[in-house]
DNA sequence: TGTTAGCACTCATTCCGGTCGAGTGCTAAC
DNA sequence: GTTAGCACTCGACCGGAATGAGTGCTAACA
């Protein structure tokens, strides 16, 4: 079956107005809405032949046509090549700027919600290849450290370790000098073994104490645990009735809820995202958390400079204006990108 | 109209019952239920009475009785007052002891919301009377400092702050045995104007750099604007048929996922909370929000110790479990008490 | 050969009337 | 004061008829 140019015309044409009313559209519907002066009856033939393609289904006989996950997936490819793609403006888009990045994004969570009537998901970023900027050693009690770790981009960490050897307060300053001069720059997967070994042998203290201390580093900068996902909007999904039926909608809000689902996703993904272009639309049953099957998820992946990467993602029904969602996200990472960056 | 001993068993089993099926509950019912061993028409001229007093409806004509916020009032009241309540022990309660705080909340809400099916909000300590511990300057960049600031319990801060005047080495190894030495064990009350007036003259330094400096201090342990509030187990409200009717849910979810109106609603109850039980129950209209007229709230203010007390919240149905509810969290009051308290 | 008008058909939705049953209020008897 | 009996109310449920949007198919038309 040929697929020429008046079939994607149709094609579109249901796609978007579904997108508006998220009724099933007839033929008479597009007949009239569309520039193409055909009648309802040549409409319904085109129709039948778009449907045995498998990009179009009817809910039950006699209904108007809705599109398929394959449908969608053809929109959504075609759309993604059209380039010239102008940037939607943003209404309200003024996020302060701080210097806390947990709080930047989870304002910018909030405001994507809030433009796009979708729910939101942001992580922060991974800090793999990110390099230490900066590392002291307090004593806060007599057998506690508090170890503060900042890394490029000013993001600050700290964890207290409770000493099980005393130290003493020169052998504190040596070391803060030791770690500083020893690991600036430098990133986590550059602090090898014989980097360690070749600490614990100049620290001139117990090897026990450095181990203690690296493995304090280690814990601040850990990038799976404690990964954070902030959610915003998850309310707007009650604004699309195809969601609301059943209990899909319930966990759906359970799945934005619990973090640890989102993040082990995000996770997945992002190790295979194509570092090009960055914006990806995952449809229905592509996505592999069988909450999300009526939905669609626009991911896109965000660098605040040094390496720090993380996603973006926007939850909607499948009838989402994927083409608004786009130019937001895009908009949105030409805001985020080198935000953090020195000026 | 006199409330005998009679009524007052009747409207409990009448309260009991409706808590379990969520359906209004008739004369049989109860007639049966009891061991009162009272026909259903005696039960319907008691309950005409109960009626009559306001402490019970038919929704409609000629369909069992549900308790009105007033019964429940006087349930709670009298359930309250019987101080033999057993702690009601808890499954799986188990939190690893963290030195976060934060997570050790999170932790915590997530647990309260499983045990009890119920929505449960929880807020970070205020650190009013919290008293410094320690404070550390670094220096991060050529004009970029590190503030970062211990209170008792362990809790860290930390802020960066650009210096406008260039400070050097010794400048800023003195500012930090100075702040440590003056500012040690002081709360944020007791930080004043004369102390700082005093510190500026000892500091040898500019002026500004102190101001700067205590500014950022000030802005590190700063308990109004960033009071986190931890909400878990929103989903939980779509097991009540009488939320989900309507945008009852739909509001509600709003509420706990914005949390703004609820660290809101909880700084203006805080202040009004005795210090002494400390448990308390708004039912239905008692709230101030809209948006949870239809629910009932049971709070209880915790203590970590050194005046760090925050509120933890249990948001259900106006047929919630109190006596469960009441006893959970007072068992997790004891777990919380002094839970951070130095050993 | 592509397009269109007409027509019969399907099927979800809505409305309506009837039945059912749980529950009540009232009265009279115990 | 308690209980049995009875009439009454009203929501819930069910089945059928009416409605209407939309389709597929066929035949006519350009």
């Amino acid at each position: 079956m040929e697929l020429d140019e008046r079939k994607i015309r149709i094609l579109t044409a249901i796609i978007q107005n579904y997108q508006e009313t998220g009724e099933p559209v007839g033929s008479r519907t597009i007949s009239r809405s569309t520039d193409l002066s055909l009648s309802s009856a040549t409409i319904r033939n085109e129709m039948a032949d778009l449907e045995e393609m498998g990009l179009i289904v009817q809910p039950h006989t006699s209904a108007g046509r809705i599109p398929t996950d394959k449908g969608y997936r053809l929109y959504v490819d075609r759309m993604m090549a059209d380039q010239k793609r102008e940037v939607t403006e943003m209404k309200d888009f003024f996020v302060e700027r701080v210097d806390r990045v947990e709080l930047y994004l989870r304002q910018m969570a909030k405001m994507l919600a809030a433009n796009t009537n979708y729910a939101t998901m942001i992580t922060g970023p991974t800090y793999n290849q990110t390099k230490l900027k900066f590392i002291q050693l307090s004593r806060v009690d007599a057998n506690k450290l508090l170890a503060v770790v900042v890394v490029e981009g000013n993001i600050i960490k700290n964890t207290m370790l409770d000493l099980v050897r005393e130290v003493t307060e020169e052998e504190l300053l040596s070391l803060n000098l030791l770690l500083n001069t020893k690991l600036n720059g430098l990133t986590m997967q550059e602090i090898n073994l014989g980097l360690i070994k070749d600490l614990e042998s100049q620290a001139g203290i117990h090897a026990d104490v450095i181990r203690e201390v690296l493995d304090a580093v280690a814990d601040a900068i850990r990038v799976d645990e404690d990964m954070q996902v902030y959610t915003s909007g998850a309310t707007n999904i009650f604004k699309y009735p195809e969601l609301t039926g059943g209990d899909t909608a319930q966990s759906l809000i359970s799945t934005l809820e619990d973090k640890r689902e989102l993040r082990e996703l995000v996770q997945g993904k992002l190790s295979e995202t194509v570092p090009g272009e960055g914006i990806q639309v995952y449809i229905g049953e592509e996505m592999p958390m069988t909450s999300m099957r009526d939905c669609s998820v626009v991911t896109a992946t965000y660098d605040l400079g040094d390496g720090m990467r993380g996603t973006i993602g926007i939850i909607g029904p499948k009838r989402m204006d994927y083409e608004k969602v786009v130019g937001t996200l895009q908009s949105v990472m030409s805001q985020l990108d080198g935000a953090f960056k020195e000026k």
